[in-house]
RNA sequence: GCUCCCUUCGUCUAGCGGUUAGGACACCGGCCUCUCACGCCGGUAACAGGAGUUCGAUUCUCCUAGGGAGCGCCA
């Protein structure tokens, strides 16, 4: 039989870091054995789905590269079929209208609490004979086994038992008709073929329910694997509270999604020692069973280094492409400026996310920024002025642009008048860049080009000599 | 309150009865060096507690404590 698995979230917010784990897992366990990936939406809640949402997190799992092989499909384009098993339960006395009002479920709830017994639907209307009351319009709730208990084996935690005395009948459909959760997942996980259920452990108390519903409905219940959750700093269920929620925010970032991908598989799984994991590896390697059994926190540090890792390894390609969206973005002109492969390649050693390089880039497609104080007080002084005119009037001769030669002028210039390498550096990067940080002092002014360079050099000197003078 | 689940460095984890308890992130030193980084070398740091089982428990069992989840006409 080939596996098959699905991602289904409800389209209520925004695809998290949680969810992407979710998915991830999912999709790795149906191409490690071969099987099928569906992506399916439930939106049944329809109060709370909404389109932004819906497209989010399509949109995420795109730029993850979670690709999916059937679907979207969505629960409220199912309505009919729902109805229609609904309506076989009805027949079949496995499931019952309950007139009871909300606010009746209500107190009797408050009362159980009272009484220290767990909060549950007392089955009052379950063997009811009275003719329906009028006005009402009933829910309808699954009759759920009195005796016994509900075994599986959870692909991750091994047996899990819970006696049905722990369970009541769950509304299965509202007054108007529309499905709930628990239902609607049993049904498309039957109709969908679903082999291998992956999903929160939030999920655990609800999978006895279903499988008591899969039961009913004659049909083999699907494998179960409830993956740990994912805390936040403070050691609570990761949420809104901590930063970044969407998937799509960590791409705003500038984060790249290989980085995020094998953060979030290292977050619960692991294979020996290894940290990095290749998109075919983890293929290739996952494991659904190995996976770890408790919660882990969010560590957004491992992820920044796992970043800088991605951002100078591998194909360069896409990552580029996306730095010169960035750039773009920034409102900066790259029609004017160095390639931005060449300014990737340069900064790409020094980059935690594509944002800080494109904040370190900047100075390659703007004009001279001004000088940084500090830096311009420290560095540009009276005594170098000299000395950095006359390195300037060699670069200007200098007829071949390059990183290399543009190193030896330098070089040749310290042997030849004897001035410390890091006495006259600093000087000229503050004249060049205006602050005295940058990447390698050839490396910045081929990326700045001859004559920009020229250009700055001539006005720190300037700048200087007013400066000493005024 | 009830039910279910979990517990190795600060964090992610390796371990699958005998190890100096390993790796990674972070942190702290050092080296490299034109700045910032990268890189390299080194260091600090953990088996929640208590009973068993066993010649021997991080590893197996139970209890306690702590943490998490669920108990919706949300998913």
């Amino acid at each position: 039989m080939t596996i098959r698995t699905r991602f289904a979230p409800s389209p209520t917010g925004y695809l998290h870091i949680g969810g992407v784990r979710t998915a991830l897992f999912s999709w790795l366990h149906a191409c490690h054995n071969g099987g099928q990936f569906v992506m399916r939406i439930e939106d049944t809640d329809r109060l709370r789905s909404t389109q932004a949402s819906v497209d989010a997190i399509l949109e995420g799992m795109q730029w993850l590269g979670l690709d999916w092989d059937e679907g979207p499909f969505y629960q409220t384009q199912r309505f009919p079929r729902y109805t229609e098993v609904i309506n076989e339960l009805l027949e079949h006395d496995l499931a019952y209208p309950c007139y009871c009002s909300r606010e009746a479920l209500e107190t009797m709830r408050e009362q159980q609490k009272a009484a220290g017994i767990k909060p549950r639907y007392d089955r009052r209307c379950r063997d009811r004979t009275a003719p329906p009351p009028p006005g009402v319009e009933p829910v309808i709730r699954f009759k759920n086994p009195l005796e016994g208990a509900v075994e599986f084996d959870d692909v991750i935690r091994g047996r899990i038992v819970i006696s049905n005395q722990e369970l009541d009948d769950l509304i299965i459909a509202r007054p108007d008709g529309t499905p709930t959760y628990n239902f609607t997942v049993v049904v498309d996980d039957m109709d969908m073929a679903i082999t291998d259920v992956i999903r929160g452990d939030d999920h655990v108390n609800n999978t006895p329910r279903q499988i008591n519903i899969f039961n009913a409905l004659g049909a083999q219940a699907p494998r179960y694997a409830h993956v740990p959750m994912i805390l936040g700093g403070d050691g609570k269920r990761l949420s809104k509270r901590h930063g970044a929620v969407s998937v799509l925010e960590y791409r705003e970032q500038g984060f790249l999604p290989e980085a995020l991908l094998n953060y979030l598989l290292r977050l619960g799984w692991s294979h020996g020692d290894q940290e990095i994991f290749s998109r075919e590896e983890m293929v290739d390697l996952f494991d659904l069973g190995t996976v770890n059994h408790s919660a882990s926190t969010f560590n957004a540090q491992k992820l920044v280094w796992l970043n800088e890792h991605y951002i100078k390894t591998g194909d360069l390609t896409d990552k580029v492409a996306r730095f010169g969206e960035m750039l773009a973005a920034d409102g900066l002109n790259l029609e004017h400026g160095p390639a931005v492969r060449d300014v990737y390649e340069v900064q790409m050693e020094r980059a935690k996310t594509l944002v800080e390089m494109v904040e370190k880039s900047r100075v390659f497609y703007t004009p001279f920024p001004g000088f940084d104080e500090k830096a311009a007080h420290k560095y540009l002084k009276l005594v170098v002025a000299e000395p950095l005119e006359a390195l300037r009037n060699r670069w200007q001769r200098l007829p071949d642009w390059r990183a290399e030669p543009i190193h030896d002028v330098l070089k040749q210039f310290v042997a030849e008048t004897g001035i410390k390498f890091g006495k006259i550096a600093q000087p000229v990067r503050v004249a060049i860049t205006g602050t005295a940080v940058s990447p390698a002092l050839d490396k910045t002014l081929w990326l700045l080009g001859q004559e920009q360079s020229m250009q700055r050099l001539s006005h720190a000197l300037a700048w200087i000599r007013s400066r000493e003078s005024g």
